[in-house]
DNA sequence: CGCGGCTTTGATGTTCATCAAGTAAAGTGG
DNA sequence: CCACTTTACTTGATGAACATCAAAGCCGCG
């Protein structure tokens, strides 16, 4: 199910490197390449559940990930979804039993970089450019959830509905026709309703000429009018 | 308005000092203390508005907080309640433009310690246990921001007013009867739902002799069954 | 082929926001 | 200190938004 290499380091346009690591000194950089492991995960695959323990931290290189909350009697909700250099605010670092607080799972054909969380700590405690920088991306990551959470609260269905397709294009994939990387039902999951409204949402909107809806396939044809109901709604 | 006193040093059990600035050494710590400005305000005030420009980390050190964005119209959404050493998440540091991303109001007469940014910066530049440690701290602050929306996201609104009235006992006051710190419109935009339905649920929780009220004061007399309307709502 | 999960649409009911109207409390100015 | 205004609180009535239930088609998979 899953592939793991250490292969050669091939980190030069490593995401990490060019933005959280960018302080690192040539020989950290080589340290960490060093112990680091790749692991690729097919779309639909669980990279960790919740509560499980880890000892490294987990950094998306390449892909599409949700992270998320189960509860009981397999319901779910969806907290972010993310591309690579992107959401430092649920890395599973520094949890006082290192345990994870939410799952992760590939959305779309994955990679994951897992890093000794004592190369991590040992890095914080010896290189403080390195600590302010990621200290940096914590806090910004953090604030993009929350303003996740009060934008949505925020909308009624429309808007909800038209907020996702807009952060989609806008964020993820920077173009206006994509394939939705996620169900119906997980999008209710992410923006809190029910696999039956969103499906009748998505259908309005394709009867008023907003998008084109074929499967998968989403294409944005009036993105100001999705705008405005972002907005308005 | 504000009273501001850069007085003899008091902080040997500053929360600051014990918990996020444990590491320090004794001459760093006396050096913050130096440069640390204290700063009172009364129940109502606010601290510091959305988009501020700031050259200090605001700590709480005294009181009762909220954190809360505004929109237009009037209307706000709080984020959450915080006592001091709670909320690391949103302090304000560290953003680009040194603009604060929410705003922030005492709900208590509290005292906040002002700590110039540059202070903050040079330390975790140079004490890697200082940086390790409020990561940590961020990261678990975060979380349970997170883990509020999620979970008031799941309930019904008798749910989220026993969630709310739990908040409180089990965490800022530690007793079964106190004074409300906010309005029934503040804790409707703390909880999502409309001011004339919060005081609606209370109303019904005080008809089922759940709780007592009068005016600000609640006492919870039945703490199981509200815990149970938290559980299952 | 048949099963289960995903998708879709329609009908129904419940929850909750909105509107309205009144009382109590708290601040404001003379 | 008292009239005055404003803000907070409260209750009821109504309607809209949304969840739930039901049924059927579709698709991938063993």
């Amino acid at each position: 199910m899953m592939n793991e290499s250490k292969a050669i380091c091939d980190c030069n346009d490593c995401v990490i490197r060019n933005l959280v690591f960018a302080h690192l000194k040539e020989d950290e950089f080589k340290n960490i390449c060093g112990l680091k492991i790749e692991k690729s995960f097919n779309k639909g695959e669980t990279i960790y559940q919740k509560g499980q323990h880890t000892e490294y931290l987990t950094y998306l290189k390449k892909g599409i990930v949700k992270y998320y909350q189960q509860y009981q009697d397999n319901k779910s909700s969806i907290i972010t979804i993310s591309i690579p250099h992107d959401t430092f605010a649920l890395m599973t670092i520094f949890h006082p039993e290192s345990k994870t607080q939410y799952s992760m799972a590939a959305l779309e054909d994955s990679v994951v970089c897992y890093i000794p969380l004592s190369v991590i700590r040992e890095l914080i405690l010896s290189n403080g450019n390195f600590s302010l920088d990621l200290i940096q991306k914590i806090n910004q990551s953090s604030q993009q959830i929350i303003n996740h959470f009060l934008t949505l609260n925020s909308k009624n269905l429309r808007g909800r509905v038209a907020y996702f397709l807009l952060y989609l294009t806008n964020h993820i994939y920077h173009k206006d026709i994509y394939e939705l990387p996620v169900s119906r039902k997980e999008i209710a999951e992410l923006i809190g309703m029910t696999t039956e409204n969103v499906i009748r949402t998505l259908s309005e909107f394709r009867k008023e000429r907003i998008i084109k809806i074929n499967g998968k396939e989403i294409e944005i044809i009036e993105k100001e009018r999705l705008n405005k109901i972002c907005l308005y709604g």
